[in-house]
DNA sequence: GCTTGGCACTCATCCATGGCGAGTGCCAGA
DNA sequence: TCTGGCACTCGCCATGGATGAGTGCCAAGC
C-alpha cells in the first residue's frame, strides 16, 4: 500500500508522456526514473492507478496516459513550482519594457507568453468595471458633432462620436465637460455611471437634448457595452504544433478562439483571488474546449484584478511550465499597468 | 486546333476541381459539362493544355488538376462574374448597418466576407496617410501629464500619453491646442505632420521642452508608426476547412496570418486602382503564402483607397464567388465610411 | 505482505502482396 | 479532326502474417 510510490509513479507517467507525447509503459518508466523498484511493481501500481481512474491505456497493448482526472490531482498535489531562470526573468522584461502604451502592452505580452509556453495565449483586456475614472473630455468639432472622450485609471481610453440635432456653443461645452469631471473624476466607473445617470436632471435651464444625448454616450461607453468584450488571442501558429492532440478537433478550437465570448467567460472565471487557475479537459461548461486545458490568472493591483491572461493547450500540456510562465507575465503586466 | 474548346476543357477542369476537390478525369469532365465531344477527343486537348502548362496531374494514372499558371488564365480570361443575389446583396446590408463606429464596421465586415466565401478575411484599417486632421485635442490630467487626441477624418482616433519633465498650466495647454488646430485641421496627414515639425520653433517665448514633447507625440502618431500596421483576421478557423490543401502547411499557413506585417505588404499591393486583384500561389514574394491564394482590393473613396481586404485561401478556391463577395464588401464598407 | 521474475497473451503497427479500377496514351478507322 | 477501342500504368485498398511493445497473472522470494 505504498500510496506514496502510486503518485511518484503517476508524476512520472505524467512528465513522461508531456515529454514523449507517447503511452508510457512501466519498463521505459523505471528506466527513466530512478523508481527504485522493478517493472512489474509499477504495473501494480498502474493498475491501482488505472482502477481510481487516473490513468487509462489507448488500447489493450499500449501503455498508459493520464486522464484528466490524473491531470488534476498532478496540478492539484504532485506539480512542483518550477522557478524562472534569470534569463527568462530578464527576456521578459526587456520584451515588456519597451512598451508605449496599453495596447502596446498587451500586444507584447500575448507574444511573449505564447512563446514562453509554446502555446495559445489568451488576454483580456482590462475591465472597466474595476477602474475608475480620471478624466472626461468633451470637444465640439463642429457645433452639431461632439466627441466624448473617457480617459480611465487603467490607462484604457474610449471615444465616442455624437451627432446632435441642435448646436451647441463653446460656453456649453465647457460647462458641461467641467460639471461632468467634477461629478465623477476620481470616482468608480460603477459610481460614476450611476451619477451620470442622475445628471441631465440637475441642469433644467439648459436646453436638455444635447447634453442628455451626451451624458448618455458616456453612459454607455462607461457600461462597457463593447469594451469589455475585448480579448487577444497569439500564438494561434501554435495550434499546429498540438496537431495529433486536436487531429480532428481544430476546427472547433480555432472557432472557439475567434468567438471571444467564451474566452471571456474562461478568463472571467480565473480573475478572482489572485492564484493561478487551471481547468483540464471537460471540466467547467466548454464542450468546444474539451480536448483542452486552460491556465489562467488574474492581474492588476492585490485582489482587485481588473483583467485576466493565460495560455490555452493540450490537455496533456506542462501544467508548471505554463503556470509559472502565466503568473510571471501577470505579475509584469501588474507592475506596467500601475506604474502607466 | 479548337482553342476555344481547349479552353472550354481548362474551365470545365478549374470548376469540376474547385467543387469537387479531386483530380478530374476525362469521362467525368464529358459527363458533367455538355461538352459535345467524346472523352477521347477531351484526352487530347488535356494532353495539349499539359504541354502548355496549364494544367497536370499529380501521378500518371490519375486525372488533372489546374496549375498555378492554369488557374491565372482562368480568372483573367476564363472567369465570368457571377452576379450577388438578392438574398446576398441584403445579407451583407443587414450585416453591416448596425455598426456604430470604426472598429465595428472593421469587426463586422471580416466576419462577413469569411462567412461568404467560407475562407479566410483580412481587413486592413484604414491608413493615416491618405485621411486628413479633424481635429487636435490636447487634455492636461495632471500637471505633468498630458494626453493628446488627434481625430482623422476617416473616424479613427490616435492617442498618446505624454510624461512631461516640467509644468504646464491650462492657459498654455489651451494656446497650444488653438495654435495646433489651426494649424493642421483639415490637412492631410502628411502635410499635417510637416507642418508640426516646424512648430516649436514658432514659439520661441514659451517653455520649448514640454510643447516639443507634445508635438513630437502628434507626430510620431501621424507617422502612422504603429497605426498603419493594424490588420485584422477574421474566419481563421476556415483554414481547418482547408485541411488538405494546407496538410503540411498549416503552421506557417497560421504564422503568415499573425504576421501582420506579410499581410499589411499583400494587401497593399490591392491597394492601387479599384479592381480586385487576384494573387495565386507563388506569384509574389511571400514564400510561406505559396500554397494560398490571395483576392483583394482596396476600399475608400474612387481612386483614394484607405485601406484595403480581402480574402485567403487555397489556390483551389471559387474564384468567380470571391471576387464578386470582395468587390461587394469593399464598395459596402466604402459607402459606410463615406457617410460616417 | 509486498516485491519480483517469468510467461502467456493481446493488439497495434508495419510491410509485402495482389486484385481492382480509374484514367491515360496511342492508334486505326470514320 | 474526331472517335472508339485497347493495352498499360499506377495509386488505392483489403488481406494476412510477422513483429514487438506492453500487459496481467502467478508463483516464488525477501
Amino acid at each position: 500500500m505504498h500510496e506514496e510510490r502510486r503518485l511518484a509513479v503517476l508524476r512520472a507517467i505524467v512528465e513522461d508522456y508531456v515529454t514523449t507525447h507517447e503511452p508510457v509503459g512501466s519498463k521505459a518508466l523505471v528506466e527513466r526514473h530512478r523508481l527504485g523498484v522493478s517493472p512489474a511493481t509499477v504495473r501494480n501500481d498502474m493498475a491501482a492507478l488505472e482502477e481510481e481512474g487516473l490513468i487509462a491505456q489507448p488500447h489493450t497493448s499500449a501503455g498508459r496516459i493520464p486522464t484528466d482526472k490524473g491531470y488534476r490531482l498532478f496540478v492539484d498535489r504532485l506539480a512542483e513550482v518550477k522557478p524562472m531562470s534569470a534569463a527568462e526573468r530578464r527576456a521578459i522584461a526587456s520584451f515588456l519594457e519597451g512598451a508605449v502604451d496599453l495596447d502596446d502592452v498587451i500586444q507584447r505580452s500575448v507574444r511573449l507568453l505564447a512563446q514562453l509556453t509554446h502555446q495559445v495565449a489568451v488576454i483580456q483586456y482590462p475591465t472597466l468595471s474595476r477602474s475608475h475614472v480620471r478624466h472626461i473630455e468633451v470637444v465640439a468639432l463642429t457645433p452639431t458633432r461632439v466627441l466624448t472622450v473617457l480617459i480611465l485609471s487603467t490607462g484604457r481610453v474610449e471615444q465616442r462620436l455624437v451627432e446632435l440635432p441642435e448646436e451647441v456653443d463653446e460656453q456649453q461645452v465647457a460647462d458641461l465637460k467641467a460639471t461632468l469631471n467634477s461629478a465623477v473624476a476620481g470616482s468608480s466607473i460603477t459610481d460614476a455611471a450611476a451619477s451620470l445617470a442622475a445628471l441631465p436632471d440637475l441642469a433644467p435651464g439648459r436646453p436638455v437634448t444635447p447634453i442628455a444625448m451626451l451624458v448618455a454616450s458616456l453612459v454607455e461607453a462607461m457600461s462597457g457595452h463593447r469594451g469589455d468584450e475585448r480579448v487577444v488571442v497569439g500564438g494561434a501558429a501554435n495550434l499546429a504544433g498540438f496537431g495529433d492532440a486536436f487531429a480532428g478537433s481544430l476546427r472547433p478550437m480555432l472557432e472557439a478562439l475567434e468567438e471571444h465570448v467564451v474566452l471571456l467567460k474562461l478568463l472571467g472565471e480565473a480573475t478572482s483571488g489572485d492564484a493561478v487557475t487551471v481547468r483540464i479537459g471537460a471540466e467547467g461548461p466548454f464542450e468546444e474546449l474539451s480536448a483542452a486545458s486552460v491556465v489562467a490568472t488574474g492581474y492588476g493591483p492585490r485582489d482587485h484584478a481588473i483583467g485576466a491572461l493565460g495560455v490555452v493547450g493540450p490537455t496533456r500540456m506542462d501544467y508548471p511550465g505554463s503556470m509559472t510562465a502565466v503568473r510571471a507575465v501577470a505579475r509584469y503586466v501588474s507592475t506596467i499597468l500601475d506604474q502607466a
